[in-house]
DNA sequence: CTGTTAGCGCATTCAG
DNA sequence: CTGAATGCGCTAACAG
């Protein structure tokens, strides 16, 4: 007993529980009792180590606690894209929520944009202990998580060569949503513009041909536009490119949020230029600030998000704590039309695009 | 190209260091060596171990590594209000990316509304060993972060009770240059809405005090409008208000992204009504998307958000490792005004009219 | 009830 | 150059 504080422990180190040991004068064991709810302490002593904690202001590491054999760590991980996009943030913090109520944190591995980084990214996380993962996947194949000892709940989309828990809305079904409401209003020929072939936007062109087989009509296959990116931009292109042809749809059905706004974008130009010839139907996928308060407020096909994240975080707490031995679940999440305007124009609706 | 995972290892036991020395038949000092650098190992030796490691899919355990006295975690904390908010979405994704870059992940803590929420949320985050915490601080007192034996960055606003790095932007400057700008039309009446008083919002009315001042215009203090609550709803319902006064305001002064949106809903909705005597200029604080997209486009001042979450990020993993020991530092961004037609309405704007 | 002890997986001495 | 030994802070199992 050189000393009776440990000198180099003084500012920089936390405090440990064998300080905490010293200071109430008991040992290791019942300090660390106390912390995990005090079962099995007399009052008394309780009362001394709770002071001790007080005093030296300790605070349980996690990390050691964590590193103890079949002790699962209290956190999440959440691989996603673009925390940018409106969509992916509502996921986010909607998981964070939950897992927060759980006593869990939630980490965030960075995400590029190349289809290795994912990888990558996801084998960081899973080296740091996580308790589980939340994964908006990808394309590429998933199969590398088989044996990663770890539950998997897949957002939004599954993944290839992995079978595990999912949620995700019903895009089939509202991509038919989107086409049997412009189909309702006469609309025979409907452009559909798709980003670059994930699994939802897939579903979403299936849904819309079922409604167009449905309604006996003919999908234009010159109509249904595969674009190179998932970005307002390209979606911009495209739209005037195809509101420029003789034979332009009289309604667009954009299959995501950022592409509605390109189409919009591409209308207002060729708008202003007096090159709209006529004014098409517009439905979005996925609902967006503002979207209502837009020059004409758009429709979309929207589904609720936030509970996505929930339901996601709930299910891979209960995974995680082994409380749901279930097999993989599916959980889709119902889509409904918002009708704000932008859809409801009917076919044929006036352009003002100088004669000639 | 080896599987990270073989289907074979068992479910639940991750291969450790000491079954990657066993399989190779050397010591686990060795392996440690090899898996960091592998710096003064035979490279036969090497060689073997790094088959071993890959066989086997060992993965190096960042918990346990972080353990070790010294060996800080790699993983930094961002504690931030709500993710659904563009402008912290923007900032978590850029710090996300800077962190990322040098192998450092990020932990979210859920932070609920309640002031208490925080503190709890940054004492949590701190038990899991996070290397650094990046913080949009709320309102109350953060000095119990002085002894927390961990850096602390604060972004866009500053802390209280604590003298720590801070990244923001230069709020006064954005506050004064809105209401020259404003004023430099000839606008005497320009209401201001403000959010609760976080520190930003004060500093955004003194920059627009300071620009009446210096332009010899009185601030009509009834115009100061103070908002219970920093949404979108409380500023429509305040616009609404200040808009029906017989001395109506010309011109308008939204300190934030949400508030602006409420401004232009209620003066949406007293427009189609009929009730809006007259046009009043708007701009807003903060860029939002489709703001150049709505009826009027709107007038924004605006920083490089992404940067700040960038700035905060690299100060950070510099004070974490060391290598930045300066005393706290304040980096402040530049603000500029968009122009882009909400703003330069005149004074004197008819009102109900059907925008051109 | 309470103190002591043995690791968890790893990095780092220290010997050889 | 390499293997063995020593904790990091904590929990669980085992004595007293």
């Amino acid at each position: 007993m050189s000393e009776t504080f440990p000198s180099k422990a003084a500012e920089h180190a936390r405090p440990t529980m064998i300080d905490v040991a010293r200071r109430a004068g008991v040992g290791l064991g019942t300090v660390s009792r106390v912390v995990n709810g005090g079962h099995g302490v007399r009052d008394e002593t309780a009362q001394r180590v709770r002071a001790a904690i007080d005093e030296l202001g300790f605070q349980r590491n996690e990390v050691a606690r964590a590193l103890r054999p079949g002790k699962k760590s209290t956190s999440l991980a959440l691989v996603l894209g673009d925390l940018t996009n409106p969509f992916y943030a509502s996921i986010a913090k909607a998981s964070l929520e939950v897992a927060g109520q759980s006593g869990y944190a939630v980490v965030l591995g960075s995400v590029d944009e190349d289809p290795e980084g994912e990888k990558r990214a996801i084998q960081e996380l899973v080296s740091r202990q996580v308790a589980g993962l939340m994964i908006v996947p990808d394309q590429g194949d998933h199969a590398f998580l088989e044996g990663a000892g770890v539950p998997v709940v897949f957002v939004d989309r599954p993944a290839t060569g992995i079978d595990a828990d999912i949620v995700m809305v019903d895009n089939e079904g509202g991509g038919r949503i989107a086409a049997e409401h412009l189909l309702a209003q006469g609309h025979q020929r409907i452009a559909i513009l798709l980003a670059p072939s994930y699994y939802t936007i897939g579903r979403r062109l299936r849904g819309f041909r079922r409604a167009h087989r449905a309604a006996g009509v003919d999908v234009d296959e010159s109509l249904v536009v595969q674009l190179p990116e998932g970005t307002a931009e390209a979606a911009e292109k495209a739209t005037r490119e195809v509101m420029l042809r003789a034979d332009a749809p009289t309604a667009i059905f954009a299959s995501t949020n950022f592409l509605a706004e390109g189409v919009l974008r591409a209308l207002g130009v060729l708008r202003s230029l007096g090159e709209l010839s006529q004014e098409p139907a517009v439905v979005g996928f996925d609902d967006f600030r503002l979207a209502d308060m837009l020059p004409t407020p758009v429709t979309v096909v929207a589904s609720d998000i936030a509970e996505l994240g929930r339901s996601a975080a709930r299910l891979l707490l209960d995974r995680a704590s082994g409380t749901d031995t279930r097999p993989p679940q599916r959980i889709v999440l119902p889509c409904a039309l918002i009708e704000r305007g932008s859809g409801e124009r009917p076919p044929g609706s006036a352009g003002n695009r100088t004669a000639g």
